[in-house]
DNA sequence: AAACCAAGGGTAAACGTTTACACTTTTTTG
DNA sequence: CAAAAAAGTGTAAACGTTTACCCTTGGTTT
């Protein structure tokens, strides 16, 4: 491949030349612009990135770190952060961590080796010391979907707390009296917060959840529908179902129908993400909606803030 | 950040030995591999993988271009790359083409700047000539869900033909005897073929469709509705309907069950892409499986066999 | 006409690595 | 115990750029 000393001699000038009239540079004539980009055209040259980083010490790369492109809602968030990537003339650099603290931590310093400086990081394993230490290590770091006080301002999470609220408000509103509940198995923070920012609420409005109206199942379409059957084997009534994302409301509401309930006027069910595929279901599925692909962009650009200091 | 001259300095040895134990190279003693690692392990040591890959040559890259991340039928692309990435130690570089010649071109040019030698293109607008050309320059470049006859060997595309004829097949054997068909507007190969194929099967089996119950849409929920409505008011009877994607599949059905139709008891109806959706659906959706990951992952295998030899 | 300035262009160092080659020390061999 | 081989280490060039600094040329001011 060709380099910019076979453009230079080509050209009959010296490599500084060339790289002038490659960066734009001040100072160089007309005519030398036309003869060397003329040269690199017959040579069809292509500039290396790799050298370029390496003298500027500058880079033209975001990162991102997510457990896998095959979930919408991770697809979602790259999509964000490489829209602001786009923006900004840098290029995605994808790094997947899938779940366990270990390949976290691989992700982000393969990212460091290519000296990303702005990376937007979704890590639930690595503990908030480690993270603590990334970030005083790499400015441009940000945070999605976490919360750690110490730095918060580099921080963008969702307020699952609220989020419950809401849930619960919306379908008092709608004058329900007996509510169930379907949460994560997992032992994240998400659905925990959600369940209780939903139960406060109620409690609030002298509501309450039976014991029994708590499910808890894997965050899939196949753990919406055992989750939900588990409910109805309960043989307590229920109005209102509050579930934990959309691939198990979509479950849920299969499984009301498969026993006979007519959604929403038999039971209202409410989903939590609307990532897409509550647009699809059918009846179409209630969600608030969680705004990934937005909270992305706006860690990007955190990002890119911090480092512009 | 430190290089390997301050882990040289501080170890005491030459930043060869330093190398030496980074690359686990011949001829180190256990002594100095202890030391230096330590020094690095001090000194937050990572090595510089634009300084590598400058003098190495080397790419430790993975490129993917395609449209956007948004689409999950693209992220399924790039997650089955990703993962061929991951096993080879490669990191994914995305470029996102969107949906121009030019934009096309960028991306590309922007994987080549930083010398990927793999890639994986998903190109729909740049020409046969051009493509042939990238292929000739970047010898790693796999085409996806394209064929062209001079690289043929280099292309991973599916038979849109085959996949329209066993639509018609799968219909035929449920004793299907009216067909409709709903396809995009936009003009691709991929809906003219498997349009094509689902007639040529049917007039095999001295069926055909009728001239109006062939409609034409965006490929979206949306369009799938609209195409629908038309079939219906044009008054003719149908049995079976092949949908271009599942979206508009979904879409279909939607509107057939708001119309008085059962989903599949009157009217069957099949899809086409799986792309997730259709597992969400309710009625669950008959689809035939565009097995796009898999594509690929065999696509990205290709590109790293060409560059071996 | 002397002094100055602007414009254009070249030279060479630097970025952080890898690696061929040379050198020294240690171990093995006869 | 000498010679040869092996092991360990260092020196310096190379990868492809950018850019500070210097030089030349020709025009503009007094």
């Amino acid at each position: 491949m060709a380099t910019i000393k076979d453009v230079a001699r080509l050209a009959g000038v010296s490599v500084a030349s060339v790289s002038r009239v490659l960066n734009n540079g001040p100072k160089v004539s007309k005519k030398t612009i036309e003869n060397v980009t003329r040269v690199m055209k017959d040579l069809n040259y292509s500039p290396n990135a790799n050298a370029r980083a390496l003298v500027t010490q500058k880079s033209t790369t975001l990162g991102v770190v997510i457990p896998a492109l095959i979930d919408p809602f991770f697809a979602s968030l790259a999509h964000g952060v490489e829209q602001v990537a786009r923006q900004n003339n840098r290029q995605l650099l994808l790094s997947t961590g899938l779940v366990s603290a270990e390949t976290e931590m691989q992700a982000i310093n393969l990212l460091i080796e290519r000296r990303c400086d702005v990376m937007v990081v979704h890590s639930k394993k690595l503990s908030d010391d480690v993270l603590i230490e990334l970030a005083n290590k790499v400015p441009g770091l940000v945070l999605i979907d976490r919360y750690i006080e110490e730095i918060a301002q580099r921080c963008i999470w969702l307020d699952n707390l609220e989020g419950g609220k809401i849930a619960a408000r919306h379908l008092l509103a709608l004058n329900h009296q007996s509510f169930a509940c379907i949460s994560s198995k997992h032992q994240i923070d998400d659905p925990l917060l959600r369940l209780q920012g939903f139960q406060n609420e109620l409690a609030l409005a002298g509501a309450d959840i039976e014991e029994n109206l708590i499910e808890y199942g894997e965050p899939t379409l196949q753990g919406g529908e055992i989750a939900t059957q588990k409910l109805l084997a309960s043989g307590k009534v229920f109005s209102a179902l509050f579930v934990y994302n959309d691939a198990m409301a979509i479950g849920a509401i299969s499984t009301l129908e498969d026993n006979g309930y007519k959604v929403p006027s038999d039971i209202s069910v409410l989903g939590f993400d609307d990532v897409l595929l509550s647009s699809y279901s059918r009846p179409k599925l209630t969600t608030l909606n969680y705004p990934i692909e937005e909270m992305a962009m706006q860690a990007a650009n955190i990002g890119l803030e911090l480092i512009a200091k």
